[in-house]
RNA sequence: GGGGGGAUACCAAAGUGGCCAACUGGGGCAGACUGUAAAUCUGUUGUCGUAAGACUUCGCAGGUUCGAAUCCUGCUCCCCCCA
């Protein structure tokens, strides 16, 4: 294994991170594995409670992925001991621990969907159940020793729940020591996370001094806006973007987002090489729709491949920009003459929640027979022989009734 | 151990015997507009029913009453303060 210059690894790595600390141990460390030859030991805890991995898990993700590439060893730990504990980190609510069965089939969900980013075969995975489970109370009492309460409460979550009198559980305090004690074991040079995870990487930093291990760098990466402009992304927001969703999806939901998400989605989410994104940062304002259907495309194109993005392109100026039906709307088919009501037909097709609903939508003029918006709940349509007709509920749901002899 | 507060629809939060399918905000959905599935504005937001209306819903189980989310009894869960 050969490595790139410490200057040439830096820029990589540094790309979209908020932070490292310290940024000249991580040097020191660069410099000390390019003459040794050894790869860097890098961490990253993942927490198998969510098992649907959008771009705001991808940010961290790629960034091990970077490391992977520079030829370091990328340790994927599975949170199998502390997702039973349950991470308190940016819940206003303590987490419902899970059980070791949901831990493990939840994980093994992660990883699958993990490997469409990582380099699968360079990947080490381990469970952190492993070591922490063997701990006995008086290991347990001994690591606690090393932090204070007053330490425990700086940590922001904490201090806010504190002061709002909201419930700490004394459990979560346990959460941060776990985590450090990761660090400890596998004695990790580097470890990622989030901005949130800030408290938790620098009590690993602790821990590994306190054993007299070279204590790791930590570093924070940004995280990400959701597709609402305001908040992180997240599936409990409704605001996020799944890796493993439709390419349609992902290209509208891509398109969807406030423009001045669209350069940190590029840094953060994207593989467009870092000469390109100061060019990317300038399309931005002189073409904001043009470079937003770029980056629309690129994530979907990382996902789905070059074809399945275009035809996302295709479909979302079909039916969104244009207001036709698309291609591949589903296609119902009726006897030639027979007759239904229109709220049977999509009642029956599932396109609408409820009766209640399709006549809501019927009343505020969302449901089109070939661009002719239907108000009566009554409508019924008699079919014959050859009939098609494009039916529209909503601004994306659609069928195509067409009829059979 | 003692004292106090609370549980309402997807979330937050009003409502303390009929005017409550339940104020309001967020979210969702729809319409207009738009480069956009953004922003903004407007409307809408339990189920069944073309409608009239019927039914289910306010932590759980009972009870009082012509009538309860609202009163009573028991139960479960949660939070705070003092020690």
């Amino acid at each position: 294994m050969s490595f790139k210059s410490v200057d040439e690894q830096l820029s990589v790595i540094k790309r979209g991170t908020v932070e490292i600390v310290p940024v000249e141990e991580l040097k020191e460390k660069l410099k000390k594995s390019l003459q040794t030859n050894t790869p860097l030991k890098i961490k990253l805890g993942v927490d198998p409670t969510r098992p649907d991995l959008h771009l705001g898990h991808s940010v961290i993700l790629r960034k091990l992925r970077q490391f992977q590439d520079l030829g370091h060893e990328a340790i994927l730990i599975i949170g199998g001991f502390t997702a039973m504990i349950g991470d308190p980190t940016g819940q206003n609510k303590t987490r419902p621990p899970l059980t070791e069965r949901e831990v493990l089939e939840n994980a093994e969900t992660y990883i699958e969907q993990a490997k469409k980013i990582l380099d699968h075969s360079k990947t080490t995975i381990v469970n952190n159940n492993d070591w922490l489970g063997p701990m006995g109370f008086m290991d347990v009492i001994q690591l606690s020793s090393r932090l204070t309460v007053a330490r425990m409460i700086e940590r922001d979550d904490f201090s806010k729940r504190y002061h709002n009198n909201e419930p700490i559980s004394l459990h979560e305090f346990l959460y941060p020591l776990a985590q450090g004690q990761d660090s400890v074991y596998l004695k990790s040079d580097v470890e990622l996370g989030g901005t949130d995870q800030k408290f938790n990487l620098l009590v690993g930093r602790d821990l590994q001094r306190a054993e007299n291990i070279e204590p790791q760098v930590c570093l924070m990466m940004p995280l990400l806006v959701g597709t609402d402009g305001s908040m992180k992304m997240s599936k409990s927001y409704d605001n996020y973007i799944g890796i493993d969703e439709p390419a349609n999806e992902m290209y509208g939901k891509s398109l969807s987002i406030p423009d001045d998400l669209i350069f940190p989605y590029f840094e953060l989410v994207t593989d467009v090489p870092a000469e390109e994104l100061p060019a990317l940062r300038e399309n931005i304002g002189k073409d904001p729709r043009n470079t937003k259907h770029h980056l629309a495309f690129t994530i979907t194109r990382m996902y789905h491949g070059e074809e399945a993005a275009a035809a996302a392109r295709k479909h979302f100026e079909e039916t969104v920009i244009k207001k036709n039906i698309p291609d591949d709307a589903p296609v119902i088919e009726f006897k030639s003459g027979s007759e239904h009501r229109l709220m049977d037909i999509i009642a029956d097709a599932g396109l609408t929640g409820s009766n209640g609903e399709t006549k809501r939508m019927m009343k505020q003029g969302g449901i089109s027979i070939n661009e002719d918006k239907i108000s009566d709940p009554n409508h019924s349509i008699q079919f014959s022989e050859g009939d098609e007709l494009e039916l529209k509920v909503g601004k994306r749901k659609f069928a195509r009734l067409v009829s059979a002899s």
